[in-house]
DNA sequence: AGTCGCCTGGTA
DNA sequence: TACCAGGCGACT
C-alpha cells in the first residue's frame, strides 16, 4: 500500500517525467474515481500544463499552469504509471492523461478505492491540508511528537497511522517502526515513557528514510512512474513477515489484529 | 472507539 | 462459493 516513501517516490518520479508537458485530453472508464466529474476535470485543465507535483501525508498534488490543482489518492492499489502514448493498456487502467511529448498518466488501480480530485480553488486545498498532521520528516520535532503522544490513550500503533495526527504512516512503517523501536502496538500512546517516545521518534525518521531509500515497498502492488518495484520489501523488519525470526532476537514475529488492521510484531522485543 | 462500506483478486 | 484484506470517511 502507497504509504509517505511510496507516494514521494512516485512524486520524485513524476517531477523528472511529466513537469512541462501539457494536458491534450484525459478519459476514464471508472467515473466514480473522478471528482467532481470527467467532464469538470477535462474542461479545467486540458490545454493546461504541469507546473509542479508536490505531496502532503499520502495525497499528491499536481498544480497545472491555469493555477487549477489535481489532488490523487491511492489508498491501496493504485499507481501512477507514466508510458509512451499508445503503448499496450496497464491492467486495472481506470483514469489516463493525455500528455504533449507523446506520454500517458495512467491511474491504475485494482481495488478502485483510489481517487483523483479537481480542487475549486486554493482555499480548498489549504483546507483539505490543513487537515493532516506534521509531516514526520519535515515539520515534527520531539517535543511536538511527544505532545502528540500525550493527547491520547489510544493504541500507539493506530495513533502513528492516524493522518489527523501523524502523515503519511501506514500499516508497513508503522509495525516496522514499533518493532525498531520495541514498543507494543497496543500500548496507549500517552503511557510510553520519555526514552520510548525518543526511540519512537528516531525510528519512525528511520525506517521512513528506509522506504525512500529503496524506493518504497512492492509488497504487493506497488510501482514506482515507470512501473518498477521499489525495495524495502526485501528490508522488512515486521510487517509481512509472521512465522519468520524477528532481526534483532530469536523471537518469531507474530500476527493480530489492531483496529481492525493486520499488525506484526515481535513478542519478545515488544513487550506492553 | 468500534463498525460499515467502498472494491476485486486471491485463498480457503 | 464464500470470505477476506485494507485507507479512510461516515455513522453509531
Amino acid at each position: 500500500m502507497p504509504e509517505l516513501p511510496e507516494v514521494e517516490t512516485i512524486r520524485r518520479d513524476l517531477i523528472k517525467l511529466v513537469v512541462g508537458k501539457k494536458v491534450l485530453d484525459i478519459k476514464t472508464d471508472s467515473p466514480k474515481q473522478v471528482k467532481p466529474s470527467l467532464a469538470i476535470v477535462k474542461k479545467a485543465i486540458v490545454g493546461a500544463s504541469i507546473k509542479k507535483i508536490e505531496r502532503r501525508a499520502k495525497l499528491l498534488q499536481i498544480f497545472f499552469s491555469n493555477n487549477r490543482v489535481l489532488i490523487i489518492h491511492l489508498k491501496l492499489t493504485g499507481r501512477l504509471l507514466v508510458r509512451e502514448a499508445g503503448a499496450v493498456e496497464d491492467k486495472w487502467q481506470h483514469v489516463v492523461l493525455f500528455l504533449s511529448g507523446n506520454k500517458e498518466l495512467r491511474f491504475t488501480d485494482l481495488r478502485k478505492f483510489g481517487w483523483v480530485k479537481l480542487l475549486k480553488d486554493q482555499n480548498e486545498l489549504e483546507e483539505i491540508l490543513s487537515g493532516f498532521g506534521p509531516e514526520p520528516l519535515n515539520d515534527l520535532d520531539f517535543n511536538k511528537f511527544k505532545e502528540i503522544l500525550a493527547s491520547t490513550a489510544r493504541a500507539i500503533k493506530v495513533l502513528l497511522m492516524d493522518q489527523k495526527k501523524i502523515s503519511g504512516i501506514g500499516n508497513i512503517y508503522a509495525c516496522d517502526a514499533l518493532l525498531l523501536a520495541k514498543i507494543h502496538p497496543e500500548k496507549k500512546a500517552k503511557e510510553l515513557k520519555e526514552v520510548e517516545a525518543k526511540r519512537l521518534f528516531t525510528a519512525v525518521e528511520k525506517v521512513l528514510k528506509a522506504g525512500i531509500k529503496y524506493r518504497g515497498a512492492s509488497d504487493q502492488y506497488y510501482l514506482d512512474a515507470l512501473g518498477h518495484k521499489g525495495s524495502y520489501q526485501d528490508h522488512f523488519l515486521a510487517y509481512g513477515r509472521a512465522g519468520e525470526k524477528c532481526f534483532k532476537c530469536d523471537g518469531i514475529i507474530d500476527k493480530m489484529k489492531l483496529g481492525g488492521r493486520g499488525t506484526y510484531f515481535c513478542p519478545k522485543c515488544q513487550k506492553k
